[in-house]
DNA sequence: CGGTTAATTAACTGATAAGTGAATTAAGCA
DNA sequence: TGCTTAATTCACTTATCAGTTAATTAACCG
C-alpha cells in the first residue's frame, strides 16, 4: 500500500469531472469524444483528466481506429476504501453516542 | 450527497501529511505542535492542513487555555466510502478473473 | 505587569493544476 | 493522394497549494 498511490488516487477523485468520468466508465467503454459532451470542455481538458485518472491506474486505455477508448479499472479504489475503512470504527462511534443521545432524550420526553 | 463535500474530503485526504494528521488524531485528542513534531515542518504549515481538514469537516477543534486541541470527526469519510463502494463490483470482477486466470495457470502446471 | 508558550495571521515564493486555442499526429475514406 | 474525424501535444494564462519567515494574538505564570 504505497503513499503516493494513495495520494494520487484521492488526487484523482477530488476532481468532480473526474468522478463523473468514471461514473460513465462504469456503464462501459467510451470514447474521449463521447466522455467530453457532457461537459463545458474542450477536448484537450478531458485528455488531461484523463492522464491523471490513468496515471492513478483508475482507467486503462485501448485502441481501435482513430479512437482510443477508455476502461475503468477500479482497483485502486480498493487500496482507498480500506483507507478509509480504517476509521469506520469512529463514525461508528459517533453513531453509537448519538443514538444514546436520542434515547436519552426520548426517555426525558417521556417523563415530562 | 453534496459534490463540494466530496470534493473537499477527496482533497483533504490527497495529501500524506493529512493523512498522518487523521491516523494520530485517531488515537486521541493531540495539540497542534504535538501534531507538527513528526513532520519536517514549522507550525504555521501544519495550522494550514488543519484549516483544510477542518473545512473538510474532518477535524473538529476545542479550547483549553492557550491550546486549541483537535479531534478526529470521521463521519464525511463515510459518505466518501460510499461513492467508492459504488465500484466495488468492478474491482470484484477483476478479483475475479484473477482466480480464474491463477485456477488455470495452475491446472495447466499439474498437467505438465 | 513582564515574560513565556501555543497558535495564528500576513506576506511572500515556487510548484502544480485546470483550462484555453492553435498546431500536430493518426487513422479511415473518397 | 487529399479530406475528414479523433485525439493529442504545445505554449500559454490563471488560480490554487504547500511551504517559508516574521509579526501578532491569546492565555498562563512568576
Amino acid at each position: 500500500m504505497s503513499t503516493e498511490q494513495l495520494d494520487r488516487t484521492f488526487a484523482a477523485l477530488a476532481d468532480p469531472t473526474r468522478r463523473a468520468i468514471l461514473s460513465r466508465l462504469a456503464l462501459g467503454e467510451s470514447s474521449v469524444k463521447d466522455l467530453a459532451r457532457p461537459f463545458a470542455m474542450t477536448a484537450p481538458a478531458v485528455t488531461k483528466h484523463l492522464k491523471v485518472l490513468e496515471h492513478a491506474g483508475l482507467i486503462q486505455r485501448s485502441r481501435t481506429a482513430q479512437w482510443r477508448p477508455c476502461s475503468l479499472n477500479a482497483e485502486p479504489l480498493k487500496e482507498a476504501s480500506a483507507w478509509i475503512e480504517e476509521y469506520r470504527k469512529f463514525w461508528e462511534q459517533s453513531f453509537d453516542r448519538l443514538d444514546a443521545y436520542l434515547t436519552e432524550i426520548q426517555n426525558k420526553e417521556k417523563q415530562l
